[in-house]
DNA sequence: ACCTATTCATAACG
DNA sequence: TCGTTATGAATAGGT
């Protein structure tokens, strides 16, 4: 990686060795601890430079790790390493949290209907019920989002209609005044742009009582949609 | 590296986990020779799976390197850098843990048709459809051991009445002997408990076919009982 | 085990 | 040592 390929022996040059030491050193301590946290293996590594410092990186414990070491390959070392207390501590916690996790695992596989094989029938009869429960909630959920959505709508609804009502009178005020009365050609001129507005607004929202740009046909849609999904969709 | 980041925790699936150990095994290896080759360093490398195999690389000597490890890191025991290193490693794992755990029991209570004001519709609709789904395995696994139960007790229930078409023959035949034949006294006697004794056996399990005690009218019920669960039995 | 699409590590350079 | 960048490696996810 880097520019260009790279031979696998000693690098000559004492400068670039020293540098590539460095470098690597720190991308191999980082993948050591990566995979320790990933795979949730033990890891211990130690590296001494040429020059003669060390470092080291033990995912649990180098010493612990190190006995292990000796056991697996059998050269039998006593093994005097007591955990200290924090570590022991820790290392129960964490397990505690991986049994959860397994136990929350299980059931959630359980609940989506995984993995029933070890279930008998009353534990599959106590999950069915659960999952029905929890169907009826949602259902329950969804009716009231859709329930909401409509008095919502028809709230609307009704304030555009006494809106279009309140424009009507005034509509018919200014055509009895037309009839009763002369005006100067300025005032025409502003009621004829008035009536103008007014009628294109009535055409615009369809035989509907709505205005409200906010509220067009596409909120129809979506209420139509909902009301749609409301058995949940599915075939 | 590869398709998709991925989170420094704990790989949850473990065939994935697997997967990555066996490679990432093999990489932070290869890289540890590397570095050893290339600049000329002492490296020594522990690696144990979770399920407990060891693998191992030593540049030089592990029991050299170990060795060297306990002078040079060894003098120093408590490097307080080290440790909190170690500290902070723990702190994040189980802080990673509690992270799964906190998102799991979201998911669990969501299934279980709790805590729903978060979700929207969309995340409803699914969440419905993932219920249903649950529910018709179940349904399935229920019918699956009940078919099974219902075959099994076919079955014994063929074998009982071909043994009693068998027992009724053999009473025939006797009768028949009977008629046609002087007995000793022993033999009379003999016969006379056999007759006996599947009278008694027929008679004990009713007007069915059954006569096997394991099989008896308790079974029955359970059947019964099993197939008014089919449909779940909630109200 | 093999195959890519991607992300990552790092060689070279300033 | 540190930052940047072009490039080759490593590998996640899929088959």
């Amino acid at each position: 990686m880097g520019r260009g390929k790279v031979e696998l022996k000693r690098i000559e040059n004492s400068t670039s060795r020293q540098v590539t030491f460095s470098k690597r050193k720190n991308g191999l301590l980082k993948k050591a601890f990566e995979l320790s946290i990933l795979c949730d293996a033990e890891v211990a590594l130690l590296i001494f430079s040429p020059s003669g410092k060390a470092y080291q990186f033990a995912s649990h414990d180098m010493d612990r790790s190190i006995a292990r070491y000796r056991n697996e390959v059998g050269l039998m070392e006593f093994n005097n390493y007591q955990r200290s207390r924090t570590i022991e501590f820790w290392m129960s916690e964490i397990d505690n949290l991986r049994r959860t996790i397994d136990t929350l695992e299980a059931k959630h596989k359980h609940l989506a209907g995984e993995d029933l094989s070890t279930l008998g029938m009353k534990e599959l009869k106590q999950l069915e019920r659960q999952l029905k429960n929890g169907v009826e909630r949602i259902r329950a959920k969804k009716r009231r989002i859709i329930s909401e959505h409509i008095s919502l709508l028809k709230k609307r609804q009704r304030a555009l209609q006494e809106d279009n009502t309140r424009l009507q009178k005034k509509v018919k005020l200014h055509e009895a005044n037309l009839n009763t009365r002369a005006f100067g050609a300025e005032e025409c001129d502003a009621f004829g742009r008035a009536v103008a507005a007014v009628v294109l607004a009535v055409h615009m929202t369809g035989p509907g009582y709505e205005k409200d740009g906010q509220m067009g046909s596409k909120s129809h849609h979506q209420t139509a949609r909902m009301l749609a999904d409301q058995d949940g969709g599915d075939p």
